[in-house]
DNA sequence: GTTGAATACTTAGACAGGCTAACTTAGACT
DNA sequence: AGTCTAAGTTAGCCTGTCTAAGTATTCAAC
């Protein structure tokens, strides 16, 4: 076996840890991940139905449903673009934007805790890592 | 912000992405990724369902359902404790080894090209960052 | 040694998240 | 005008997850 299958196992064995990880800081939060996700992508400004989708590697039908549930909740809003009809834009609420404040601090504090039982050398390990990880995931 | 909360926000949008990476690894594979982890825990011996649920992190009548639908599949069998005929065992079956196996190879390839794009100077410090993923993902 | 609590598991019912197929509406291009 | 393409939605199906409730077995305590 090569060094890069050894390290692709050791990866997919951390990276599964870590994700159930992640899962379990969300839990019995007031959003799901995905939702967290989506108005996060919103944070900024008003996106269309089918960048939101792209974005978050899902098809269309897929995002359609999750809007729809989003707006049910009065999370977001569903817009239009004045230049093409066929276009809708979805953009965050005032209760969308708190519940994303929210849930952004309960995530942001319970990895730092994490991150903080390392030694200042693992973090530093993990920083210079980072970006590694970020041009092996978004290739 | 601290340095910790920096490197949450970093490390969770990174990880986001890799999931993402893998998740289309697995995607037209004849299991789905739930199946392959649990094949994957079957591989050198058989299991209680109870160990498995927790394991996976999931509730036991969530397992109950995923081992219903792989023994439906042929992928597993179910078998008794002869000292406790409350417990439930379960094995791989032929298929289901054969199934794993094919899996696994095409995960591993497809990560391990991946990490072949990446410079020997980036897979050595990627390499020297699993063990810290890994002490924060099993903490 | 019978009963009552605890353990191991399953079934049922609900919901989120994902897909494909089929439909509607609107633009674009002859 | 007529047709092709693009953007969204709806509907139907599946997986994965949960909680609540039920069954069967073990164990402990009288």
């Amino acid at each position: 076996m090569s060094a890069s299958q050894t390290l692709a196992e050791q990866l997919s064995a951390s990276l599964r840890h870590l994700v159930l990880l992640l899962r379990r800081a969300v839990a019995g939060q007031p959003v799901t991940s995905q939702q967290y996700a989506v108005l996060g992508s919103l944070e900024h400004r008003a996106r269309r139905m089918s960048e939101l989708a792209e974005e978050h590697a899902v098809h269309l039908p897929t995002m359609t449903v999750q809007i729809n549930r989003m707006e049910d909740a009065g999370l977001v809003a569903r817009g239009s673009d004045p230049s093409d009809a066929r276009v809708r834009t979805v953009e965050l609420t005032e209760e969308g934007r708190a519940r994303l404040d929210v849930v952004r601090q309960a995530r942001r504090a319970f990895l730092a805790a994490r991150l903080e039982t390392l030694t200042p050398a693992e973090q530093e390990i993990l920083a210079r890592a980072l970006p590694v990880l970020d041009k092996l995931g978004r290739s």
